[in-house]
DNA sequence: CAAATAGTAGGAAAAAGTGGCAAAAAGTGG
DNA sequence: CCACTTTTTGCCACTTTTTCCTACTATTTG
């Protein structure tokens, strides 16, 4: 279970290094091996390999009406393989989709991660704020 | 169940002591093993670990639509224990999130605790003063 | 008033993250 | 098809951050 956000920053050649409470973990579960692709609200998602395998069949199986969302998740996917110091490449392709330049926020999120350019990640979150909780949160307290 | 504030320093690297009398219980329930995370209100939220994990599994099993609120509540969250002399670290990006930045206000709310930014802690309260009782208390008295 | 306990501060060792260099690989042009 | 250039990948080293331990000061309590 992947929780908590680091702030990190890519090397000249655009590579990242995995919080390392997090390496062990991911080696353990796929030897380092992982996926990375687009989300629609503007990040990257990161999956351990095996992860993302059961997903993508999910999105292979997603209908005729949901193509442009197939192109987002599955046409973005790229395996990327972390590297003896673990760190992960980001291709230029990603980066620029995500807005992703020196700084990003490395977020984990349950199965997966998001990795977030900082503006856009805050310009989210304050709107969410602004917004309000939603209805269907209405019966959630903490 | 915890009740009642506390106002205290963080130390020159982002700690804060756990106030004594708070710090036996926790010992007791969890071996000191907490769980630190951000609430949109503003402040930063602290649960013992097991109390933190039935909430995490309700965070997510929130609706897509909730997204947000998923990584603020979960995306944010970390885990901390507390030290040989019952201390926390806050990391860098909880502070910068609840503008915590020397003094800290540790306030007790049932099954966990907020920790506030004073001023942040203050303002709020006022505003909550001004604009009086809400409507689904009405029925409520002292 | 003294002792104990709470809260704060500082220093040293370890580890994490970042940058740079060199070898390898891939692509390009003659 | 070979040689050269450019990009990619792996490795190493430095710097900063983190973690652990110890010590001091102030407040509380008997």
């Amino acid at each position: 279970m992947f929780q908590g956000t680091s702030s990190l920053h890519l090397d000249a050649k655009g590579r990242v290094t995995v919080p390392s409470r997090h390496r062990d973990v991911l080696l353990a579960q796929c030897e380092g091996r992982l996926t990375l692709t687009r989300h629609p609200d503007g990040c990257l998602l990161l999956f351990a390999r095996g992860t993302w395998e059961l997903k993508r069949e999910e999105i292979r199986a997603f209908p005729i009406a949901a193509r442009d969302w197939q192109r987002i998740f599955l046409g973005s996917a790229e395996d990327v393989d972390m590297d003896a110091s673990g760190r992960i490449l980001i291709s230029p392709e990603l980066r620029q989709a995500s807005r992703i330049e020196r700084q990003l926020v490395f977020m984990g999120m349950g199965a997966h991660f998001e990795l977030w350019d900082p503006p856009s990640l805050h310009a989210r979150e304050q709107q969410a704020i602004d917004a309000g909780m939603p209805e269907a949160l209405s019966h959630f307290t903490l």
